[in-house]
DNA sequence: GTCTATATGCCGATAGAC
DNA sequence: GTCTATCGGCATATAGAC
């Protein structure tokens, strides 16, 4: 039970019970008991509730947007080479497919992609400013990808329909695995990462590429 | 200083602090503060802080849904009445435009949009619930239009595109007001509803009719 | 119907022993 | 680095005067 021990099952903790009861609803009393730590080795090993968000947070997102940008990357590069604007499907999966990936890709992953949905919408001003600095310099890669795809598009609009994006995939990102639940008439849901990404992709592509 | 004025103004004030600082981020004694009213008013009146909250949600959407219900109606009554399907387009606007008409009909309307956004991804149980039963009806409705639309579309394929729908629908209620912070590039986001509504209609009619 | 006063409990954070 | 014990505060909810 060493210092790193305690401190990863901390965030493992903490990671599933704010996804699940968000920021306010949750207390550093209900962390410390599911990570079998004591209630004062937050502040010592995190300085505050806050703090310990914010690691949270950072401990995935970072290889995550680190990995968005490298498909991101990946998709201009391709595109440069052979001459020509990068696809806007290709630039939307370089964005979304690692999400998905990473989603399976560790426990606790689960958690944390719904955390992430939601610190989109969050009241918390602290918390959604602290997540936006980490997602500003991905986003305007995306974006710029996006209007490369899209040259005709006013930036205006393409503005708009990122937002649109986000919102979609966000909701889908903290719905993915209760969306049954409001199936309306006994729908299967059939949420394997495959088959919904595609189905996202269908879907956001042809709304990028309105030009209606 | 009635009995009722008292209750309104207490709606008031928690409409606003819960749509800026969400239910477990308000307190009480905040909202009454704010509705110059006595702590105990509350209990007295409402019972509970979630009832309380269902009181805002109610006042609110019970109308709102009223009226995104008729018109999702005459939709399909002039569908009928010529014998033809109807049209994706009118079915979205159908459910949508009540909403941004909504927002600038009354003071206190535009922090109830941002709390139905929000609703959508919230953390607590109670409250998800019981707006998720609120909602059913209209959305049953919406469903239905959306796939006498789209009669070639498979229900599955459906179901989740209306979850991409409602998720940019909410996420762009959220940010309505505060899209311009996020801006890449100095970008006006020019979000006056009408702009607003065409741009979102575009988007989420493209993705709907997408046949990729 | 509205108030004051208070019951009761959980909150985040910290001091200090080990 | 981890523990116990506790501080000061604010939470929701209620009892009872007016």
């Amino acid at each position: 039970m060493s210092e790193q021990d305690t401190k990863e099952r901390i965030l493992d903790a903490a990671e599933q019970r704010f996804a699940r009861d968000g920021f306010h609803g949750t207390s550093l009393r209900a962390i410390t008991a599911e990570a079998g730590a004591n209630l004062a080795a937050v502040n010592y090993h995190f300085g505050s509730k806050e703090t310990l968000m914010a690691a949270v947070i950072d401990r995935r997102l970072a290889p995550l947007n680190r990995r968005r940008s490298e498909c991101l990357e990946a998709v201009a590069a391709a595109a440069r080479k052979e001459n020509r604007p990068p696809d806007v499907r290709g630039v939307l999966r370089a964005f979304i497919q690692p999400t998905l990936d990473f989603r399976g890709s560790c426990p606790g992953a689960e958690a944390f992609v719904t955390l992430v949905g939601r610190a989109l919408v969050q009241p918390d001003d602290t918390l959604r400013v602290f997540f936006q600095k980490r997602m500003e310099p991905v986003v305007t890669r995306l974006f710029e990808s996006l209007a490369a795809a899209l040259p005709a598009l006013p930036r205006q609009v393409l503005f708009w329909r990122l937002h649109f994006m986000l919102g979609a995939m966000s909701h889908t990102l903290c719905w993915i695995d209760r969306a049954g639940r409001a199936a309306p008439a006994g729908l299967e849901p059939s949420a394997d990462a495959e088959t919904l990404s595609d189905l996202l992709l269908d879907f956001l592509t042809a709304g990028m590429e309105s030009t209606s």
